[in-house]
DNA sequence: CCCTTTTCACCTAGGTGGTAAGAT
DNA sequence: ATCTTACCACCTAGGTGAAAAGGG
C-alpha cells in the first residue's frame, strides 16, 4: 500500500542546469520490535527486530530532471508503495511490521546515478546527498492502535472519504 | 480526447547504450477539408484547409531511455491527446476537424533532444529520424460519421464497455 | 491473545459514446 | 443542413478502512 500522508520536500541549491536522480529509501531507526499499549497510548518495545529484509529504493518518477525542474515544484513521494511481503516482485519498499523506520531523501547528480535501480544500493560519493527528518519516523502495523490515527486517515485521505461521517 | 485505436510501434537498430527520446507529431496529408457522403461511405473533398495551427509534440512519457529499454518493449502512444481547440494550453496535440492527418514517430538521440518541447518544432539533423505508415492516416470529426467506426470503437476500447449490447 | 490476510463497499480519477442543445 | 459543444450514465483502474476469517 501507499505510504500517508506522503513525504513532501522542496529542495533548493542544486545547479539549475544539472541532471539529478530523486530517491527514496527507508532504513530501521533500531534493532527492536514494538508492541503499542492502548491504556498507556505508548509503543513499548517488545524485543529484538525480526532479520533484515532486502533493502530497495524508490526513484522519483519525475528522474532524471535538472535542477531548475525539481527546485521549482514541491516533490512528492505519494505514489511509493510500502509492503511487508519479503518476496515482492513489484518493486515496493519492503518493511516488517511492528517496527520503526526512518525515510530518506537521496539526491543523486546524474553521472553518479545511471545504474540506479529500485534492488540495488543507493551509491554514494561526491555527487550524492542523503537527507532525513526526524518528525518523520513512523511505526509500520498491519491494523491501526487507536482512534486517533485512524481519524487522521480518514479525515486526511480522499480515498477514505466514504468514511467520514 | 484520447487517439483510439492508439500506434503502437516496435523499433530496432537502436544502439543499446545511448540515450533517446522517442516523440510524435501529426502532420496535415493535404491542403484540403472533407466532408463524408454517406450514402457512397466516402470522405469527399470540401474546400480548402483551415488556416493552420500551432503545431504540437508528443513526447513519449519513457523519454528519455536506452535502446536498450526502447527495443524491448512495444512503444503505445495511448496517452497522446487530441483536441481541436487553438488556444489548448495542456500540451495536446491541436487538430482541425474534418481534416485528414498522418501521425509520424521521431527517434532522437538524447544529445540533439535535450531541448525537446511540447510546443517546439522537432530538431533535425544526424541523431533524429522519423518514420511514417500511410495505413495510420486518419480523418479527424467530432461526431461518428458512419455505424462501421462507432461499431469498432465500442467493441475495441474497455472505456466504451458500458455501449456493447 | 495478538497480529495478519482477505474481501468488500465506497471512494477518487478519468476515458467512453449518446444525446440534446448550440452555432454557423 | 451540417458540424460542434456540454453534459451524462456507464465504464476502467485503483486507493481507502471495516470486518471477518486465518494463523501462531
Amino acid at each position: 500500500r501507499r505510504m500517508f500522508p506522503a513525504m513532501r520536500v522542496k529542495i533548493s541549491g542544486l545547479d539549475p542546469h544539472q541532471q539529478y536522480y530523486i530517491a527514496m529509501d527507508i532504513v530501521p531507526v533500531d534493532n527492536k520490535r514494538y508492541r503499542y499499549v492502548y491504556h498507556s497510548s505508548k509503543w513499548m518495545v517488545a524485543g529484538n527486530a525480526d532479520s533484515p529484509v532486502p533493502p530497495r529504493v524508490y526513484i522519483h518518477p519525475d528522474s532524471p530532471a535538472s535542477g531548475e525542474t525539481w527546485m521549482r515544484q514541491v516533490i512528492s513521494f505519494d505514489k511509493l508503495k510500502l509492503t511487508n511481503n519479503e518476496l515482492d516482485d513489484q518493486g515496493h519498499i519492503i518493511l516488517h511490521s511492528m517496527h520503526k523506520y526512518q525515510p530518506r531523501v537521496h539526491v543523486i547528480r546524474k553521472d553518479c546515478g545511471d545504474d540506479l535501480s529500485p534492488v540495488k544500493p543507493i551509491p554514494s560519493g561526491d555527487g550524492v546527498k542523503a537527507f532525513s527528518f526526524p518528525e518523520t519516523v513512523f511505526t509500520t502495523v498491519t491494523a491501526y492502535q487507536n482512534q486517533q490515527i485512524t481519524r487522521l486517515k480518514i479525515d486526511r485521505n480522499p480515498f477514505a472519504k466514504g468514511f467520514r461521517d
